[in-house]
DNA sequence: ACCCTCTGTGTGATTTTATAACATTGCGAG
DNA sequence: CTCGCAATGTTATAAAATCACACAGAGGGT
């Protein structure tokens, strides 16, 4: 799932956040912040974590493990699970890439700023995948957890359903 | 994971809502209100279904369906992969069981009432497991989707953190 | 220059999680 | 009774993730 081999994946331009943009001005911008950043703090984005960043900005859209490792070795990087999982340890755990538990999938981040808890609307039929923020402290989970003396580190919101483009053909 | 060499799993009665509670009772009530439930709506809770039910509500953490598998191995159940999964999507279905996305594993809903939203929280340290309630709609998120024309069918909130237990221990 | 260590990469094997496909059983409606 | 259908059982396989180990290259200290 969430292969090469999706549904409606032809129109890759009305996917972000659901909405058009200019694609190759966004990943292009995206990749400088994150080079910009790994700069700054020491980081290294080496030539496999470059790459399977570009590739999740270029797609937008939750891509598992397997297709990016597909592309990889289309590329001529190693062929392994590991080769994969490692960059995109490497990716989300400094934020430039988020994991969509619900589809064992993986988007670039849409917000490159600094820290946050990250929201997802997923698209049941199409797959898109749009970014919001999410406020964990506020609301009635954040009150259970205070109630409970529970101390929340991360948190993961997935919402499923239908994006307007698949609610419009319908 | 979430298996049966969890660390810490001696103290089960400590884990429910991070409280302790009156275990044997609460067992007995749930299964009894799904009982109840099944025969209302005609639903049929089959021994295996009921069997799988019983195992989570006994355990009262999450289960991965390997782990239930075993279980109804040993009880004299069918042991490959299906009979588990298929018990659990007949749960997950009608409510009577959640799926926490982040463990691939399985709770036992612990508000069998009627059609709800839940909200869990996490340990990190001792894998118990809180349900709480969520108000998907409300908050960033249900702004975010109606912004964005998404229509939201099911949300997924999961918070990862340390229960009041183990940050007594630290 | 040398060695040392640490991080990242490559690879093979394995574990864990989940589904596909098909045969069989048992129950209720007609 | 028997047809149809839902549930179960079983074999096989797919999909997702990790383990374990070897090696290469970058930098630091001497």
């Amino acid at each position: 799932m969430t292969s090469e081999t999706m549904p409606n994946s032809a129109d890759k331009s009305a996917l972000v956040g659901f909405q058009k943009h200019d694609h190759a001005h966004c990943v292009e911008t995206a990749l400088a912040t994150a080079e910009t950043r790994c700069k700054a703090e020491g980081l290294r984005l080496t030539p496999v974590r470059h790459k399977v960043l570009e590739m999740l900005l270029q797609e937008h859209r939750a891509l598992g493990a397997y297709a990016i490792l597909d592309r990889l070795r289309q590329e001529g990087f190693g062929s392994q699970p590991p080769v994969a999982y490692r960059a995109l340890d490497f990716l989300v755990e400094h934020g430039f890439v988020h994991k969509i538990e619900r589809l064992n999938a993986f988007v670039a981040c849409a917000h490159p700023g600094a820290n946050h808890s990250p929201a997802f609307m997923i698209c049941r039929l199409c797959d898109a995948v749009a970014e919001a923020h999410s406020t964990p402290a506020k609301g009635a989970l954040g009150d259970a957890a205070r109630a409970a003396g529970f101390e929340i580190e991360r948190t993961v919101v997935e919402a499923e359903g239908i994006c307007p483009a698949c609610t419009e053909k319908a």
